[in-house]
DNA sequence: AAATAATTCAAACGCCCGCTTGAATTTTCT
DNA sequence: AGAAAATTCAAGCGGGCGTTTGAATTATTT
């Protein structure tokens, strides 16, 4: 009998590490469980005796990072509480730069990796994935959409809804290419950037984004006039 | 057997438009072609002798879309530069907004398919939709980046250039999830909302977190919990 | 050291995939 | 109408997939 969180075997962990990196590269569907121990140099099977099926390894990868990433955010979201309780937008959203670097320093790509399967998980998983982060961290992410509301109580809710899933987004998206992104710009600008350097250059748009004023109607462009952020 | 009605060939057609409603219902890897076949009411092996593989077929449907669209595009970007010679960041963006609805009354989801096809062709296929694109389209792309550095012009190239991938990010994402997103919409905000309404919704965000104001520097959160723009 | 449990292993199973084949059929051309 | 070309068809190919199996091996317990 196995136990599930016995982490002793090297095995289990071989395996979670090749996984992570080939879902993230070519998504849950277009990785084969032959490729994963492949790259593990571990015996087919054992992705069957130790995690069961795909799904639960697929998972369980998912699970190691937000039980690192999520009680970090849990407590960047305290300090920023005490010391305002009126924060900015810019300020909320930062509560996760550094749950997001935390991660990279965790395991090499590790911020990148863990973004590209959320991103992963939420288009291919059918909601499964968003019922289980409801169910382990529904508390902290709560938290975390209250510090939102305060930085901007008029956004109603189903608008803030929507714009914070446009924020994930554009985090996945970026992430997704963020190497392709990081060469062109260091071809073209002269520019170096880094996981870090990317972060930091989300944050705003993203915290512009989410505080933008309503659109007024669903009425043509003609008819709206120049509504212009501050 | 000979037909009362004589449709003539309309198999190709046929496997266009049942390609397209599964692609967007179950995405491009997890769509068969013997599904696709089934649902067109055609032989399996008509895909391949009238497209030659489904990769191929991918990408005549993604064709079919842009030149429907792109062409739309050229047109609102001169509607809009015959009214202002200095449009708003909402303006600018709002040029796609006309060429992406039309995409949906073309065809039943049409814009879902589009916009999720453009983000595989643009993290998968090693540039080779990107330079398709570029060659058949890159004029009227280049006229609507001319008119984003209308609506802004102090924004740095760089920074322009990593903005408007962040806005495409946003916008593949969130076709990608379109269905679960509107699905929750309606369950939890007894909101329906369709492809027009989320379009509209994300218009403002993309606007308003392009024209942000840009961080002040690459600063480290540990040191100053409160950085902040403004 | 023997017994027992946990793990690894090679091999295979059944299934579905994209794609091909060659003959049958329909359409087009002369 | 008859030849030629285009299209449709049923059948099957090779291959990759997730998963299972039962024996071999290793680790643990008694």
């Amino acid at each position: 009998m196995k136990w599930v969180f016995d982490m002793s075997s090297s095995t289990k962990q071989d395996i979670l590490d090749a996984a992570e990196v080939l879902f993230a590269e070519h998504g849950f569907g277009d990785t084969s469980l032959r490729a994963i121990t492949t790259k593990a140099n571990v015996n087919l099977a054992a992705v069957n005796y130790h995690f069961g099926s795909k799904k639960q390894l697929i998972q369980d990868v998912l699970k190691r990072y937000l039980d690192v990433m999520m009680p970090e955010v849990d407590k960047q979201i305290s300090v920023l509480m005490s010391n305002s309780s009126t924060p900015s937008m810019h300020q909320a959203f930062s509560v996760l730069v550094e749950p997001l670097l935390l991660l990279n320093r965790e395991r090499p790509q590790g911020t990148s990796i863990f973004v590209r399967l959320l991103g992963r998980g939420y288009s291919e998983s059918q909601g499964h994935l968003r019922k289980y982060i409801m169910h382990h961290w529904g508390d902290v992410l709560g938290r975390f959409v209250h510090v939102i509301k305060l930085a901007d109580p008029e956004l109603a809710p189903s608008e803030l809804f929507w714009r914070l899933h446009f924020a994930i987004g554009t985090f996945v998206f970026t992430m997704a290419s963020s190497k392709a992104l990081s060469d062109i710009s260091a071809a073209d600008y002269q520019q170096q950037v880094d996981i870090e350097g990317i972060i930091h250059r989300l944050i705003p748009y993203i915290s512009a984004g989410t505080a933008a004023p309503v659109a007024a109607s669903v009425s043509t462009i003609k008819t709206t006039p120049t509504l212009d952020i501050a």
